[in-house]
RNA sequence: GGGGGCGUAGCUCAGUUGGUUAGAGCGCCGGCCUGUCACGCCGGAGGUCGCGGGUUCGAGUCCCGUCGCUCCCGCCA
């Protein structure tokens, strides 16, 4: 893949180093870029120069290179260079098939210095051990000179522009939103700005352009697209950032299949461009109940199977107490098999750990043996139900069972991530696998745990299937649909309401009443009254696309300046205390007074 | 908010049961070197063992606290 831009000879130079090529052979070019390496033999000294494209071999000869001649015994690493030579072809024994431009050097004849470089805090391509995020983030400019890196952010730059390429081609219009605005409920925490001109009033930065690109809908613009940041101030993860980059797409009349449609072939487009896998389309759905209940979760990992059972009835009449309580208070028995494996004590009991700090007040284990079970929790069970459940389990000579009592909602939470933990545990993850998914036919809303407060699933904005009954809230069904990608999710949206009669219907639900409604969202409710287009669309985490195509562990590898995982900008130090005139301004006093100021 | 891991030279790490002068590789500095490309050879500098307190005759090592980084749970799609 090539990333040499046309240049535009000038004072610095002319050529790129990774265009030092068949082509330039005896030419004369000059080239500028960083000292990558220096291989000082005294009588002979070689550079190995570096720009954006890649890297060139300078030879400095005492006989030709003249004054350049000193100035190479002086160079170190980083330093800054523009040089002059003739291409040449190296001698057969001289090349160096590493390098694409291996097969030229460039014998240089003039050289100038344009910066001194400090020796970098750590080696820019280390060959012993990765070098600590720490300091790759305290000097990220110096980080970013790293080859992972650049390649990193050159495929989130393809994937951006094969999105724009695509959508700019299907009619999308790329229109701007707000970054000061106020709290869209996406049910996360706001990050808020104080007004200064009206102190004591805060805008909010969006957790997305949801009410934005719908009102865009509403006014006509039919195909909406935006690359855009949004921020949510909640604690950090492999996979989360505080402020992180949305594709943000939003279509006019239009239901659920033809938002699917356009966006399977975005989705494929953008996965050409960027050298990912190729996608078959169309790509598989899998309706949210079927997920939840072979997988446990709203965002299955279809790579490997270790799917779930349910064991409830196998053990309707059972004396062990354990799980005779959970089914009678209304939850379940559910169960996966592991597949053959031996696995010590020690490592047992991690797994127990685990299901108690995913939730669960234990976990059972056995291993298959003869017609009953290996296990501490054998002897609760009759061998009539261990029979059943070793069928129910698909359970073979020496497998390794894991069965979780509790509500639905902890089992499968539980069991469906010891799935995923089991995998890993044993490799069962084909290394070059790539399953996409649609989970769709969600729930519009669900019960808060210990509450009779409905939530919704996806955002309040979201349209029910059918006519919305809200005498019957639990059985509404939502016109959404998430895309997951190897059991993370990549991208989520919805068919919107488009009616205020029914959007004022979902938010008394939600128990959010006229006068609140009005309050937070009149302005979504006097727009839709004005003539609203029905209208859906979707959002894709652009970090996580790009972390998974660059296989990636941390979606911080393909963000240029991320946030540490308090949160804090290791390079600039941000957040930083401001002064207290900006305070007063402000109006805002702090409690610990010793925090502001300097 | 909770739990786990880590913190020793610029970087990556080792450091025994608590023991006297804290090591290695890379990098850095100096010298030598005309075909290297992870150049080589010789020599050298470089340490608040994150920080604070404690136990001890003695702490990099044990204890308490704290800060930072990181992973996970909660939270968050």
């Amino acid at each position: 893949m090539s990333d040499a831009p046309t240049l535009r000879a000038n004072e610095y130079r002319d050529t790129w180093c990774g265009q030092v090529l068949d082509d330039r052979v005896d030419s004369a070019v000059r080239v500028a870029g960083w000292v990558h390496r220096r291989r000082d033999h005294g009588g002979l000294i070689f550079i190995d120069l570096r720009d954006r494209t890649g890297i060139v071999q300078l030879v400095f000869h005492p006989d030709t290179s003249g004054a350049a001649f000193e100035l190479a015994h002086k160079l170190r690493a980083e330093d800054v260079l523009s040089a002059v030579g003739t291409v040449v072809r190296r001698s057969s024994e001289t090349i160096n098939p590493e390098l694409a431009t291996g097969e030229f050097e460039l014998a240089i004849s003039s050289a100038e210095l344009l910066a001194d470089a400090e020796t970098p805090p750590f080696q820019i391509e280390g060959f012993s051990g990765e070098v600590g995020e720490d300091a790759r983030l305290r000097h990220r400019y110096l980080d970013l000179r790293r080859e992972p890196m650049r390649e990193a952010l050159v495929l989130r730059h393809r994937v951006t522009a094969a999105m724009r390429e695509f959508l700019d081609r299907e009619g999308f219009l790329d229109i701007e939103t707000p970054v000061l605005t106020r709290s869209t409920p996406e049910g996360a925490r706001d990050f808020l700005v104080p007004s200064r001109l009206q102190q004591g009033s805060f805008y909010a930065l969006p957790q997305s352009p949801q009410l934005f690109k719908q009102m865009l809908m509403i006014a006509g613009f039919e195909r909406y697209y935006q690359v855009a940041r949004c921020f949510r101030d909640e604690d950090l993860r492999a996979d989360r950032q505080p402020d992180f980059t949305q594709l943000d797409i939003e279509m006019s009349f239009v239901g659920v299949d033809d938002v699917i449609e356009v966006n399977e072939r975005l989705l494929a487009h953008v996965l050409e461009r960027a050298g990912g896998p190729a996608v078959e389309l169309p790509i598989e759905r899998l309706p949210y109940d079927e997920a939840m209940s072979r997988f446990g979760t709203d965002r299955p990992d279809l790579r490997f199977g270790l799917e779930l059972a349910d064991l409830s009835e196998a053990l309707a009449e059972t004396e062990f107490k354990v799980f005779r309580g959970a089914i009678e208070s209304g939850g379940a028995v559910r169960g996966l098999n592991a597949g053959r494996r031996e696995l010590p004590r020690s490592e047992l009991d991690g797994l127990i750990s685990r299901a108690q700090e995913l939730g669960a007040k234990g976990l059972v284990w056995a291993f298959r043996e003869g017609d009953g079970w290996r296990s501490p929790t054998a002897k609760f069970l009759s061998e009539g139900e261990l029979v059943d459940l070793n069928r129910r389990l698909g359970a073979e000579d020496g497998d390794l069972l894991l069965l979780v009592a509790d509500r639905r909602r902890v089992t499968d939470a539980v069991l469906g991530q010891l799935r995923v933990d089991l995998a890993e545990r044993f490799d069962l993850i084909p290394p070059d696998a790539h399953r996409l998914v649609w989970v769709v036919d969600w729930p519009l809303l669900e019960q808060s745990p210990g509450e009779e407060r409905w939530d919704p699933l996806h955002h309040p904005f979201t349209a029910p299937a059918g006519e919305f009954d809200p005498s019957d809230p639990g059985s509404a069904r939502a016109l959404a649909y998430d895309l997951v990608w190897n059991g993370q999710e990549m991208g989520g949206g919805s068919i919107r309401i488009h009616r205020a009669d029914v959007q004022e219907k979902v938010f008394a639900v939600l128990g959010i009443d006229a006068e609140e409604a009005e309050a937070r969202f009149g302005f979504l409710l006097e727009a839709l009254r004005y003539g609203a287009p029905p209208h859906g669309g979707i959002a894709y985490g652009l970090d996580r696309i790009v972390q998974r195509l660059a296989d990636a562990d941390s979606i911080r590898d393909v963000i240029a300046f991320p946030k540490t995982a308090s949160g804090a900008d290791a390079l600039t130090g941000a957040p930083a205390p401001v002064g207290e005139m900006q305070l007063k301004e402000l109006g805002i006093a702090l409690h610990r007074r010793g925090l502001a100021g300097h």
